[in-house]
DNA sequence: ATCATTCGTTGCGTATACGCAATAGGCCAT
DNA sequence: ATGGCCTATTGCGTATACGCAACGAATGAT
């Protein structure tokens, strides 16, 4: 299964689906399909996501699931990776 | 388009399409379907492969044509990128 | 209380990614 | 000359990615 981050990277932007489906050519229905696992995009369209964002294919797209951000910020009180 | 170097790697690793097809997890005409462009694979496919050769996705697959591996190596006598 | 925007979902259609089996040609052994 | 390994191709089947239309619910602004 992949898991993606396209939600949040969205969040980030201040995108609509219906603006990140345009930008990347593909209907807004598509974008919630694909943000909520229904189904997981095509090469290519990984590809526009990933670019679109800025970012490689591996910062959207994961074999693996993502860790929360919390962790990935290097998160102190509740005792994460650097105890 | 997605243009892909899958050949190009695979020739590196000395793997066959046979091999390759069994470390992806996938039929072996698969693996020829897509380094021919026949078909795009999937995102999950995408990232098994880029991670069986170690590299990022964007190295494997791209939207626009990759140079030519002389190019990249920075050949000199042909007079390409420093001239 | 209306209206716009966003999102979730469902249904139906088409294109295509993939599996599997079979065939055929090239090349390198023996 | 036979046999293996690699590759190309074709045909048929299924799963799924996507388009499009429609509806319902939630929020926020006026």
């Amino acid at each position: 299964m992949v898991h993606n981050r396209i939600s949040l990277f969205r969040a980030e932007k201040g995108l609509s689906r219906k603006e990140l489906a345009a930008a990347v050519g593909v209907n807004p229905q598509t974008i919630g399909f694909i943000e909520r696992g229904d189904y997981q995009p095509s090469c290519e369209l990984a590809l526009k996501l990933a670019q679109t964002f800025g970012v490689p294919v591996e910062a959207l797209f994961s074999l693996s699931p993502f860790p929360p951000l919390s962790e990935q910020l290097g998160a102190r009180s509740q005792g994460a990776t650097n105890a």
